[in-house]
DNA sequence: TAGATTGTTAATCGATTAACAATC
DNA sequence: TAGATTGTTAATCGATTAACAATC
């Protein structure tokens, strides 16, 4: 059965497929022909072992002996990724955050377009941004429905990110990118991947004041010894 | 040692924790005393064995046979992550993300406050966001040494992003968090966290490949079938 | 005391790393 | 052929889960 993965690959390594996919677009402009893992792992970060075996996650794609060719790769880790499908989006919240998503052009770039954006304040709806009008929210059903849109970004407050989960899955829709800083429940058909500027800030936040306590627990001991000593 | 963790907690449980301050601070709004490590496992989607492992790596704060104080339980959380404490964070890179990141009430709300912006475009420079003034980007530091800032916002173009890490990190500051799509390299006594909106969407679109790759793995038996059958 | 629930230890599971035979 | 580098297997490491003794 060519295409289907003898094992599960890890969720870390499909994130680390896309970094992938990022340098060999780079590569290729630069016009590099071939890379060897041990390269590719370098301008990644990553380790020469682990881009093997995540390769190896969906196929062999190298040359023993020599290496990858840049455009072979890039266009396997493509087609796996599913970038440059066209997939439509649609946004729900268009505030700061939703309004930044509609402008980021990242999404275009690798194939991913918002097509359709709606937010439940009157005041936002029917106007305009990068060329989407702002529909209501009882046009969500109608309009994912319609244009067979699989894929939602959420940039709506907390308190109502549940209940327009729920009215985007009723709707069809099958991938959900949450940015409301809450822990989504969603149906095991439905996949979900949570951007929380919040836990991100708070997990910097512990590292830094860890990192301090270290700090001051071998101070401790220079402390000790500078108490012995007159001030 | 009170406060060193005898085993290293991994970097999920962390993130884990944030959700369950964040829980916390919910159920202290509504009069809930008490909690549980199976109730705050079924609100946070984790189970009752990791709420209790997670805890564990920290001290023990809760009661056999009762649960947790909620509001003890959530102020000790609120001490390990670091959250009010004012800490003064800086902004790289005021474009539409960057300006959303300045609007975002999700970080004042947790004690993090974006005090300093800078940008490299001068039509931005001297512009007011939020109270906060655009400075230039030569400015980065002085600024971000005199305020003593050690955490910074990343919200500069790939292509930027490096360049300014290093001038971020010269100036002083010990975390990053990386919004541009690119793997930043940094020293071992910074941290970096990054949010890559590509990674996430590219994450989700391998899914629902692969769950359809499923579906026609199993159609293919129903086609073979079918081609059998007149059209 | 009996019931509940923690904190902790041991068992399981999964992901990463290292090693190396295959092969260009 | 000799050198290089992959693909894959085995060893290691780390995180999660399950179980249960401690104890409220």
């Amino acid at each position: 059965m060519p295409g289907t993965p003898r094992v599960k690959a890890p969720q870390m390594a499909i994130r680390r497929l896309s970094m992938y996919y990022r340098t060999l677009a780079v590569l290729r402009e630069q016009g590099v022909a071939s890379v060897s893992s041990e390269h590719l792992s370098t301008l990644t970060g990553s380790t020469a072992a682990q881009v093997r075996r995540d390769l190896a996650y969906f196929g062999s794609f190298g040359r023993r002996g020599v290496g990858y060719d840049v455009e072979s790769l890039q266009s396997h880790m493509r087609g796996i990724l599913g970038i440059g499908e066209g997939w439509p989006m649609a946004l729900v919240g268009v505030g700061n955050l939703g309004s930044a998503l509609l402008a980021y052009d990242g999404f275009p770039r690798q194939g991913f377009r918002i097509v359709e954006a709606f937010d439940s304040d009157p005041r936002r709806v029917g106007t305009v941004i990068r060329d989407v009008v702002v529909k209501p929210m009882d046009q969500v059903r109608e309009t994912v429905r319609e244009r067979r849109i699989a894929m939602a970004l959420l940039a709506v407050p907390a308190k109502a990110a549940q209940a327009v989960t729920e009215q985007l899955i009723d709707a069809g829709v099958r991938c959900l990118l949450n940015f409301a800083p809450i822990s989504l429940k969603v149906p095991s058909h439905v996949y979900l991947a949570s951007v929380d500027l919040s836990i991100e800030v708070e997990y910097l936040s512990y590292l830094l004041r860890e990192s301090r306590a270290e700090d001051s627990a071998s101070n401790d001991i220079r402390t000790d010894v500078t108490t012995m000593m007159p001030l």
